[in-house]
DNA sequence: CTGAAAGCGCTTACAG
DNA sequence: CTGAAAGCGCTTACAG
């Protein structure tokens, strides 16, 4: 493996002159450039980046962790992550959590062992809560950043860009009830998701707003994964007291949602009305296509990145979350309830 | 930051042991063992590993090239990847290619420099066209290996592990013919994607084969988005001799031609039928059901990453491609063709 | 079982 | 503008 050293050699040079050559050639004058330009060329040198890193006491990777790649909308967030990261020079680094419940410490590990500069969670934020000892405040806190995901407070402050959830599924739920709707049953994601408990939250303080009952069993658990919705919504179909409209925490569960309700030979909008969360590019290829809130998903990537890399610098970006405006996308889905009876 | 040098003077021993205990404690006698790990508690020391990658000179990095990260069906060969990839202690970076192409040289400088000690490329293979020159044969090639992609053999060999797309294509479009149909068309990926030229291949085989016609304008480009897909179908749903079969090259793609279909107020597969290939996790939840080509996304991942492994390990793995099974899934969106007129 | 010491390949403050 | 030299934080062959 040919190092500076021997570039430095072939050019008849040091190896400060290859190194300066290779980080700033500005610096090096014209006739000692073109001997390390020919130099690196005849020997096919590639600065060994781990050395390079070593060094500078910087990897240059961001850890980005997530519940599981190919989800839809996170895709689009990372798109944005990775826009800004590659204009920062900095690489990405995929963490799935899947199910694990990685500590805090467990996290700000990564950041003090080198592994990653700073550390996105678009993860469920339940690590926290199971080791969630502060650092000796000795330590400057570890560059980390919430995106989407919002964290409860007792479990401590963090940065974060995302929307705010709760208004969202509130104007969902409120535009189901000016729709007409009141029985209106949820599925949230999973418990251990506060970004869907927020939603969850929206959604009740909009029902008590219009005076409207939850009914036992109308809020149920749809796991954030398409089975585990189809079960919460063949559960709902079952219900005594059949909802008219069924608001999912998000677009993938409103698929399975909508998958189930016509396998029961129930239309939409006719007979229930399908309200999702996320804009996923799927949304509106679905039939009915799907009303739903959109998220502005690479404008929070590129929100948290630059936010992140500021904190990197050593900037305080202080923990307000940094709230980004949703909407409500109407499309086929959602109507009136039919009169029945 | 503490380095193993404040512990191992915490501790009162050479930094040479605190190296062995954080390594393999058992190199260590038991009393020595308490002191050390006392010390680490003490001034909560977490190794370098910037320095120890340097030192090793491996990073434990696995590169994954793909054209974009949110393709459902590439997330489910990373979950194979990522399985295996923990079970040998590396970490998986994640490079979205988009449609940059990179250069075989761009790739093999990754590993050079040191940044991956491997590459995995689920990604279109066109890199390889625009900068294909060898490497000199002194240099040890690169680990590198394709995963569900192909490359054409005058651009060079390398190992891979996939299916056979060619012989799966036209097993989909032997049941189209089966089923009586003969105005089949095709919707491919992308030009740069042998993967599903590929597919295209087996198409136009099993045409040939059943001697029958390919109308101009029937094999269209889908572009592998949704968008280009709708575009696309709407081409062949306008075509003069109109397909009563269209088989897209990925799901995804099927997914904006069923849309496509019913928005032109045809019914599948009553007036046109789909199939699709990649079986995601959608597939079943379409309306009607996607016929498709199921692979073995999983297993793909797994074989890839422990070939690569080996390679990386400096064994042998050859170029010979790996082809693991795939299987012809037949659900409602396929049916014989109306009689008409 | 433990320690002293060399060295991995860079970068950079310092000197000239 | 260039070079000699120190040093980043580890690991490991060698010696004892």
């Amino acid at each position: 493996m040919v190092s500076i050293k021997e570039v430095a050699r072939v050019a008849g040079v040091s190896t400060a002159t290859v190194s300066r050559y290779i980080n700033d050639p500005k610096q090096v004058k014209q006739p000692t450039r073109e001997k390390v330009q020919q130099a690196i060329a005849e020997t096919n040198y590639a600065p060994n980046s781990l050395a390079r890193n070593f060094r500078r006491g910087k990897t240059g990777v961001i850890l980005v962790a997530l519940p599981s790649i190919g989800t839809p909308f996170f895709a689009d967030v990372m798109k944005g992550i990775s826009t800004i990261a590659k204009d920062m020079h900095y690489s990405i680094l995929i963490k799935e959590t899947q199910l694990n419940q990685l500590t805090y410490d467990e996290y700000t590990n990564l950041v003090l062992s080198k592994q990653a500069d700073g550390i996105i969670l678009l993860s469920a934020i339940i690590p926290f809560a199971t080791g969630g000892r502060q650092r000796p405040s000795s330590q400057r806190q570890a560059p980390i950043i919430l995106s989407c995901e919002n964290v409860t407070p007792e479990l401590g402050r963090y940065p974060s860009v995302r929307i705010d959830n709760t208004s969202a599924a509130a104007e969902a739920t409120d535009y189901l009830i000016k729709l007409g709707h009141s029985r209106i049953a949820f599925v949230f994601g999973l418990q251990s998701s506060t970004l869907t408990l927020d939603r969850e939250r929206g959604y009740r303080k909009a029902m008590k707003a219009a005076k409207l009952a939850v009914a036992d069993g109308w809020v149920t658990e749809g796991g954030l994964t398409l089975d585990g919705a189809r079960k919460a919504t063949r559960l709902l179909l079952s219900h005594a007291e059949r909802p008219t409209a069924i608001f999912c925490a998000n677009d993938e569960m409103a698929m399975a949602a909508i998958h189930e309700i016509k396998s029961a030979n129930l239309q939409i909008p006719r007979d229930i009305s399908i309200i999702g969360f996320d804009d996923i590019r799927y949304a509106e290829l679905l039939d009915p296509p799907l009303t739903t809130i959109s998220q502005p998903a690479a404008e929070i990537g590129e929100r948290t990145m630059l936010r992140l890399s500021q904190a990197i610098d050593g900037r305080d970006i202080g923990v307000e979350p940094e709230i980004v405006p949703h909407k409500l996308v109407i499309r086929r889905s959602t109507a009136s309830p039919a009169k029945r009876q």
